[in-house]
DNA sequence: GATTAGCACTCAACGATCAAGAGTGCTAAC
DNA sequence: GTTAGCACTCTTGATCGTTGAGTGCTAATC
């Protein structure tokens, strides 16, 4: 338990260190305003501080660093989250949120760079899912004699497309009938369930209008497949080299693996899933309560955006565990709340 | 004018400090097989080497460094394209290329994560440009009753949309008709013409069978903004932290400039077209030839792709100065002639 | 009993100095 | 024209004090 002294001196290491990266010492504290205490007072309370293991000392004869367990008090009981963001900012991200910007991968990618530029840290933004949402409609729109774009839109607007060839025993007639067979049965059906339907329902009566049974299947899963391929939200990612701003990842092998983790986005979308699509509508992950190795030294902050009340996607921020906490907090809740906005009202107005 | 004898040389230098990235001394390439001069004539030669520029001096008594014009004299003259890349790598590629992938900006994101891998530098690869291509065909999905999918699909098969949402007073079947109408006059017209087109044929017509001129010519300019928007190839980046294993990169400073470069797929759509959409199908820029600041240290190396003979995208290597030349440019070569087959039996098949 | 001044101690960071080694340029001999 | 030899240059890495920030502890003070 610590005493409201220890929680002050706590906070400000915090605050110090996150400014300035290097580790705090006593007299620094003692200087600080309303802080009527000696440097020998600060020493012995950071002492205490350090042995229940809130502070860590690089070596002997160093300032204290916050630990893991340090940050992750700061998180839940210090921060003050009753301060809003300046008026002059929310302004600015105001004017970026006026932008109309008419199609919600740009959205997305906007998005993303704003909150990179806004925290210099990185930004990831998971575009809406749609492996949730229904099917609206299947289009097909021929190319050759043998190949079509097929297009799928879901309730949420979201288009997949693909290009699709088939045998030339196959005519482009057939195939369009065949999209007029999906689309009376489909439309409506949760992508994730979308499967089983064409199985049980479908492949029989498909068989009999199309004879060919084996060759019906055949173009069927194709079909399929362009529908549910891309099951994963899209990640977009902002300031990825803002990374390399912060002291920590001075070291290239660390920025590396970093960076490359960045770079595998069906990595970076299920880290993003697994943290944030659960109950909570904010969650701190602070340095090695992260499970991959290259996010031991990152903190990753993120936030979900809803359609109504359902989560549809995410928005994080990605930083060394030396991370401006209440700020990045401030602005995420601030933009998931705007994105919701956006999205509820584009989609369901 | 170069001797034979120093042309060996040279070539030798930029080969040996390619594989090093560490300056070369005159005994590394006298003790190399198939050389059988001292180090003392050796000396003499890269002292003459350096005078005509074609070397470089970190310092005093450090080894020779091919400079900019060594380089260009290297690609130019020395690399022996007749040498082909081996038989178990062309092999590797061509089971990366006949995996089946059937959407053009897998192939596109694919390309660029298998040319980054094969040579270790990063990738770019600009996707095909919907620009100079036809128009075949405009759907209108409807998502509410003031909101709709605007898909438009061009002669490549590449896909466009939009969501637009349109004011109270016009209705769902009204935009229906105008995307009827439009259907009709703009199929088969190469897209950068299409402003002007409906300037000319279209507004009137509309006018006339819409009675509110102003309110029609609001809706013909959201659609018009669907279609035309995305005229500049999307840009897609494989192994863009390979840039960090370049020695030349571990300062983190020279990384930043180039990764932040990157980072803006304009800049880099640019860069990539302003040098390849010419004439030559293939092109290295060395350094300082490049214009951007932060490539001064990089080299860029890009090859077209095409449609039967009209090039439609580019692909190219990006590292540093001290790079691979012969092994990039015989991978990009490969590359794009598989590229280049793949749309164009595609696409016009 | 809590606070603080004072002091000895520790350790990273910095700079100076030095030796080793790689590489050059020049000269004279081959 | 080529090369052996040698003096010279400059980087690299190691060693070694010195400095300064910061600590922990003790004893004095409030």
């Amino acid at each position: 338990m610590l005493s409201e002294r220890q929680k002050m001196i706590l906070r400000m290491i915090v605050e110090d260190y996150v400014q300035s990266a290097e580790p705090v010492g006593s007299r620094s504290i003692s200087k600080h305003v309303d802080m009527g205490l000696s440097a020998a007072t600060i020493r012995n309370e950071m002492a205490d501080l350090e042995e229940q293991g809130y502070l860590e000392q690089p070596h002997t004869s160093a300032g204290r660093v916050p630990s893991q367990q340090g940050y992750r008090y700061y998180v839940d009981h210090l921060l003050q989250l009753g301060e809003r963001l300046k008026p002059e900012e929310i302004s600015k991200m105001k004017v970026l949120f006026s932008e109309r910007v008419d199609e919600i991968e740009k959205v997305a990618q906007q998005t993303a760079l704003y909150l990179s530029t806004f925290t210099q840290y990185t930004a990831v933004v998971l575009g809406p899912q749609v492996y949730d949402n229904t099917l609206r409609s299947l289009q097909v729109v021929p190319i050759t004699e043998h190949s079509a774009v097929l297009l799928a839109v879901t309730s949420t607007g979201q288009v997949q497309n693909k290009t699709v060839s088939f045998p030339d025993d196959i005519s482009l007639a057939q195939v369009e009938q065949l999209v007029r067979l999906l689309n009376e049965k489909l439309v409506g059906i949760p992508i994730y369930q979308m499967r089983s339907r064409i199985f049980e329902e479908i492949s029989r009566e498909v068989a009999r209008q199309m004879k060919d049974f084996e060759e019906a299947q055949r173009i069927l899963d194709r079909l399929l497949s362009a529908i549910v391929a891309e099951k994963d939200g899209k990640v977009f990612l902002g300031g990825t080299t803002n990374m390399l701003l912060q002291p920590e990842f001075h070291n290239v092998e660390k920025a590396k693996s970093v960076l490359s983790w960045l770079e595998h986005h069906d990595l970076v979308s299920k880290a993003l899933l697994q943290e944030s699509m659960t109950s909570a509508p904010l969650s701190v992950r602070i340095g090695g309560e992260n499970e991959l190795s290259m996010l031991q030294n990152c903190s990753l902050v993120t936030a979900t955006y809803r359609i109504g009340e359902d989560p549809v996607g995410v928005i994080g921020i990605i930083g060394p565990t030396r991370m401006e906490y209440g700020r990045v907090i401030r602005v995420l809740d601030y933009f998931s709340k705007e994105m919701t906005q956006l999205v509820t009202k584009w989609y369901s107005g």
